[in-house]
Parts: structure tokens; C-alpha cells; sequence
DNA sequence: GTGAAAGCGCTAACAG
DNA sequence: CTGTTAGCGCTTTCAC
């Protein structure tokens, strides 16, 4: 079935039926109603590939992801995939994992698609080393991209950020307020973002007059996703250095060291206070629950949303966007 | 930059650039490198959209999930997508809700679109009332419709399932082994997944002679992302019921019910024994850490993927594929 | 308000 | 081995 068949049925030519399909007022009411008369009585639909090449569209957008299971990126996903929807456009979804390569190829794949633009989740896909860059502003050459929680400065770039060296300054501060000072920063990645929160834990304790000492800030080199690792590393670096508040860069680390504490007979927070980052599911599932800093996703999402519907409308976008984070106060603090 | 502009810097008809884009045979070595050479220098690449409406295709499959956020449909739209994406093919991801109409309008976008096939995650898409599933017959009608967890037979549907009913009664059984028989069954879907799980659990009690309780099989309405309000859940009910183990229909509830016994003051596994499901990441982060059924997602992912390609490549599969779970024991088990 | 016809960029059958 | 040409199904200008 296809718009000549309904053209003929309904005795018109093709070209009315496109007008009416595509809501043009050129077109009778009587001449109409009998074009849709057909289409129902044919359950016609119009072949969307046929569409895509007249329209140079398909009203697809990108998202890119190096892990869709990780938690925040499966939120970040769920988010944007709605409120996409509801302005008429599909994902394509796309997990890279976490080798620079890849990314390339797939980021380049989908610019082959003809999506209407992409969407890159995380800070990872945005590297220090900007030669490494260079198929984010090829793609960029091409479609709108969009960051979430990334930095990058590129026309037909936009960013939609949440302030993480902010929060972790103010989460870091919320522990040095009730008198301790040994705090533990424990982080997972090195990506802008990650490194930001580094960042903030860092001025909190300069601007206190506290000395920044090397071990006291400590890269995970395994998966977050494994929590005992996380537990057992704490365990390894035990003899090297002490504690009594960790700072994590997500609510998994911050998990691994509520592990770590029960281990080792610590209470919580008397003993040790944690903080973890995400308010993720992670967060209330432990006992006491994790103080966190809820970094916004919705907001970061809906936002990410709007500029990119806006942006293909043609309408004047911001590039970049910061909000701020929430510290969350649960159990885990004094 | 068109075929046509290559052919005519390359001094070759758009037949034959079509020819070496396409890795036909039928060209000399000579033209192709040719060919090659001027697709190279331009950086050229055919028009996705154009092929899609000469091919009928454009190598994309269709993932449907009611909630992309959920642990095990994270985890599975990520194994879909990793492997989908080896066998060259891309994921439309479409998050639908709960909701019955919006997942019928979803799906036949979907065929709308020309996905070469569906994949629905979750037995949730499968009703009771087979009225409801009209939509999905009729997109089997059109393209092949792979089920993950859901039982649905109909010519062009294919379904990859795990034997929840089993697991579930072998859950059951290990508990009933350690000499606990008054076991609370707590579920949170009425799927048919979820009922086969129900169904396991009450054949455990009665190969026993154990009589089946109304009060002994709790239905939590709430969601089970909201961790507190499980426990909280369990609370209300604590009067009338009184039990001393507990399965549950994931692991979201299963730590619902450790929260639970850490308000009522229970030790875990003495006082209360609890069985989660889906050995997903809530799993480790609890202390201790939680007995779950791994219900083989990576396995069902995998053979899911597999059985795509395979029909699409014109092959004969099996429309019904059962793995069997496998029970992890860890420390909220005698 | 409606129709004819020219693309959109590619694939594939056919002819040579 | 290579070129010609007829679609694929729709949108959109341009006449009438």
C-alpha cells in the first residue's frame, strides 16, 4: 500500500494525499475527509524511509553512553528517552564501553544514520588530550551535539552541566562542620567531571588551612559495579593511611566504604561518615541510609531536551547550562 | 557529495562506485581502487536513507521496555545493545510505562518506522486478557517479535525465557531445607513472569504439605524502586502475619525486607532468612550480602540476539527457548 | 484547491 | 567487468 494506491482509491493524485498526511490547509474538506476515508479503510501508513529521504530526516536523535547500566547513565537514558518521545523523536540508543576507538567509530556511525543530532552522557566521551576530540567536532560539523555533564567549547556544541565542583566543595565542607578533618577522597574515573569533583574536595580543605596530602585521595582502578573490590581496596590501603570521613565520587564507592567500615567494625557515621554522589537507588538501600548529592538529572535531562527540540526548530539555544547540586542529608554524616 | 559525484570524478557510472560500496566482486581491481580513491578523498558516504528505501532496511531493531531504569532491563538493553551492535545492527530504545495503550502505540511506531524486528523486555508486555495482546500479533504480522521473559505463542514470535516457576520453587525448597516453613512470598507485578514465580513458590509449600495462606503471599502495590516503602510495606502487615523467611519477586524487595528486619531488630538469616531475584547489583550492596536467584540474563540476551539475526538472515530458529536460574547463596540464608 | 512532474540518492536487473 | 535505466515512495514546486 502506498500513497499511489490511496491516491487512486480516492481518486485524487498523490499529491493531495501528501497534503492531507502532512496537514496542509490547501486541501477541501470534502477532498479530505474521502483521502482519509481511504487511509483508514487501508490502514495505510506512509513508508517512513521513502519520508526520511524527501525530509532529510527521520526524527531520530543519538544517545550515546559508554554504559547504560551504570546508574545515573540508565537514568539519564529513561529521562531523555521520554520527554524525546514526547516531542516526537526516537533514540537510538548506543553503548560504547569506554575505549576511545570505539566511541569514534560509533559516533561516526550514527552521523552516517542521518540522526537529527546526538546526545553524549557522561564526561568520558570529552577528553583531555583534545587531538582525541577532534570526532566530536567532526560530528559537530555536521549535527548539534549535546553534552550532559561534559565541558566543551565548540560551535554546535551545548552543555548541560551540573556544578559537581560546587557540590563536592559543599559536601566536603558538611563533614569538616562537625569537627573532622581527616577525610578520605575516594574516586573512580578521571574524566572533566570526576576531576572537578577532586576539585572541589580539594578547595574545601585548602580553604580551611588543611594540608592536601597525596593518600588521602584515592583512585579505585577496578569497576564500581563491584562493590566488595571496592570494600577490599579500602581494606589494602588501610595501613597507609587514616581516616574518618570518605568523600566518594558516586554512591557505589561510597557504598564499597560502608562495606569497608562494617568490616572493620567501625560504626557509622560515630566512626566514619561517608558521602556518596548520585542519590542513586545505592543510596537507600544501605543501613543507615548514604548522604549524597543529587546532582539534578531530571532537570539536567529536561533541559537537555528542550535545547535540543529548540535548537532544531531553529530557535536560539544557550550553549551551556550549569545548575547546582543538592546535598542530600542522610545516616551516613553526623 | 552524492554517488553520482563520486562516479563522475572517479570516470565510472554510479553502477559501478554502487558496486564497490557494496563489496560486489564484479569489479577490477583497477576501477575499485579507483573507486576507493576518490570515496577516500571526499570522505564520502552513501545516504542512509536513500539505501533505506531501496533495501527495505536500515539495519535497526526496536527495544521496548516499560522502564529502561529497572536493574534488569538496564542490564538487558545493554547486552542487546553490545551485541545487536557485533551483528551490525542499531537499537531504537522506547521506554512505554505501564501503561497498556501507550505500549501498543509505541509498538506500532515501531513498525511504523520499518524496524526490522521488536524486541519487548519483560513479561509486562504479554496480558492475561489475550484482547490486549491484539497488538502484538499484529506486529508479528509484520515484522519477527522477540520476547524476553514472556511466554506468548503466535507464528512469528519468539520467546526467550527463563524458568522463573522453577528457580522459584528450588528458592523455596532451601529454605524449607533449613527447617523454616512459615516463608512469606512478597511480589510486586502480576505479569506472567511474576506469577510463574508465585506458581513456584506455592508448589515448593504444597509438594511438602505445607496449606497455602492468603496471608503468606503479600502483593506490595507501591514501586519497588522506593526501598523504605517496602520495608515500610512489611510494617503495616507485621499484625496480621508472622513468618520467618522471606522470598522475593526481585532483589529490590528482597532488601526492602532486610530493612524491614533491621527495624524490627530480626538478625538476618537467624531470625528471618531472605531470597531476592535477579542477582543484580542491590544484591552485594547489603550486609549481608543477599541470596538471589541469577536468572541467566547475559544467557538470554545473548540467545535473544542470536535468534534475531538468525531469522532475519532467513534462517529456521526455535520460537521457544527456557533456560533454567541458578540460586547464589550468599548471607541472608541459613 | 488540485494535479503533473521533477527530484531525493541509492540498488539491482538487464544489456552489452 | 561496466553502464543504462527503472524503480523505491514520498515531498514539493509550479501550473492551472
Amino acid at each position: 500500500m502506498t500513497i499511489y494506491d490511496v491516491s487512486e482509491k480516492a481518486g485524487v493524485s498523490i499529491a493531495t494525499v501528501s497534503r492531507v498526511l502532512n496537514g496542509s490547509d490547501n486541501v477541501s474538506a470534502q477532498t479530505r475527509q474521502r483521502v482519509l476515508a481511504v487511509i483508514e479503510a487501508c490502514d495505510y501508513t506512509p513508508n517512513a524511509f521513502a519520508r526520511g529521504l524527501g525530509l532529510n530526516t527521520m526524527n531520530t536523535v543519538g544517545i550515546l553512553c559508554a554504559d547504560s547500566t551504570d546508574l545515573y547513565v540508565a537514568n539519564a537514558v529513561y529521562n531523555i528517552e521520554r520527554e524525546l518521545h514526547e516531542n516526537n523523536y526516537n533514540c537510538l540508543l548506543c553503548c560504547t564501553g569506554y575505549n576511545v576507538e570505539d566511541k569514534q567509530k560509533y559516533l561516526n556511525l550514527l552521523v552516517n544514520k542521518k540522526v537529527d543530532s546526538v546526545i553524549l552522557l557522561g564526561s568520558n566521551f570529552i577528553s583531555d588530550n583534545d587531538d582525541e576530540n577532534e570526532y566530536i567536532r567532526k560530528a559537530a560539523g555536521e549535527i548539534p551535539v549535546l553534552l550532559l555533564n561534559a565541558d566543551y567549547d565548540y560551535e554546535n556544541v551545548y552543555c548541560s552541566i551540573c556544578d559537581d565542583f560546587k557540590s563536592t566543595l559543599q559536601a566536603t565542607n558538611y563533614i569538616l562542620d562537625t569537627g573532622v578533618e581527616d577525610i578520605l577522597y575516594l574516586y573512580n574515573s578521571k574524566s572533566y567531571s570526576a576531576l572537578r569533583k577532586l576539585s572541589g574536595y580539594q578547595s574545601a580543605l585548602t580553604q580551611r588551612g588543611i594540608p592536601l596530602r597525596a593518600e588521602y585521595m584515592q583512585y579505585f582502578p577496578g569497576s564500581h559495579s563491584n562493590l566488595p573490590a571496592v570494600a577490599d581496596f579500602l581494606m589494602e590501603i588501610d595501613r597507609a593511611v587514616e581516616y574518618h570521613a570518605v568523600v566518594a565520587g558516586d554512591d557505589n564507592l561510597a557504598i564499597g566504604a560502608m562495606k569497608f567500615a562494617l568490616k572493620k567494625g567501625m560504626s557509622i557515621p560515630e566512626d566514619l561518615s561517608i558521602i556518596g554522589y548520585n542519590n542513586s537507588i545505592l543510596s537507600t538501600c544501605c543501613e543507615p541510609e548514604l548522604t549524597t548529592v543529587d546532582n539534578r538529572l531530571e532537570v539536567l535531562c529536561h533541559h537537555i531536551v528542550k535545547t535540543l527540540v529548540g535548537i532544531l526548530d531553529n530557535k536560539e539555544m544557550p550553549q551551556k547550562v550549569i545548575f547546582s547540586g543538592e546535598l542530600i542529608k542522610r545516616g551516613t554524616t553526623l
